[in-house]
DNA sequence: CTTTAGCTACGAAATACATCGTATATAATG
DNA sequence: CATTATATACGATGTATTTCGTAGCTAAAG
């Protein structure tokens, strides 16, 4: 029986995870440059998080070369499954459809992506 | 300009103001007992943890009795959308239909739920 | 070749959080 | 009245997370 940990990245793990995704693969000082304009830390710190992040498994790297190049292990999509799911249960009752509900009401959603929406709800409409 | 924090509610925080939104009020003999089924602590963990929520503001207290009653100073609903809006931002690239169409996507959602959807999903296209 | 700039490694401190043990007060029980 | 059960208060510990400073390496610039 294999070990199934797979623990939720953290705050800033997630922050970083975002950058790598959106650019597929990063140095340490991209990531940084990017993060800074959302929040305020050191080189270091970054690079800290990110070497603590290799070693969880939680990204990949290339350190043939003396700038090391970062890569996220977890896609987008499963990360977005784990937090969806932890969230769900711990705060809307179990039900998914609350939380959908919520969010539509809460954002205002462009006539396009009201479209996408609907066209999901069809297939599902249809799946039954 | 009065200060806002407005701080998230920890892990251990929601699973509490989960039992007390449910409940209304709650005893932190109550609310120790429900959270017993989910997770596995001693009595003075939840007690100490829902006196730092006190302390915090995060609920009020009756402590005119022996037995100090205990209500939610946020609502669920606000508490929802702090959520939501963090993690739409930090995982959905800031598209609230991107994270809709990952929920939808994800559970089975039975007719009753699709219908309901499909309500609010026509008030939204009304509004246009 | 020496200096400088940029990089990684790593220990250490600061912070946040969850957990528990012990002290103390008080109501209920016998 | 003594004992027991049940409350709250609170300090202390353990662990996770974040942050930073410093050391050491190497390539580029002078």
């Amino acid at each position: 029986m294999t070990s199934v940990k797979s623990n939720k990245p953290t705050e800033g793990e997630l922050e970083i995870l975002q950058v790598l995704w959106n650019n597929n693969k990063a140095s340490v000082r991209t990531v940084h440059e990017t993060l800074l304009k959302v929040k305020d830390c050191g080189y270091t710190t970054t690079l800290k998080l990110m070497q603590i992040m290799f070693k969880k498994g939680l990204v990949s790297r290339d350190d043939s070369n003396k700038i090391h190049i970062y890569t996220a292990n977890v896609t987008r999509e499963k990360t977005q499954k784990q937090f969806l799911n932890k969230m769900i249960d711990s705060l809307f009752a179990g039900s998914s459809t609350n939380l959908v509900l919520q969010a539509l009401g809460n954002h205002k959603t462009s006539n396009e992506e009201l479209k996408k929406i609907q066209v999901l709800l069809n297939q599902l409409k249809q799946t039954k």
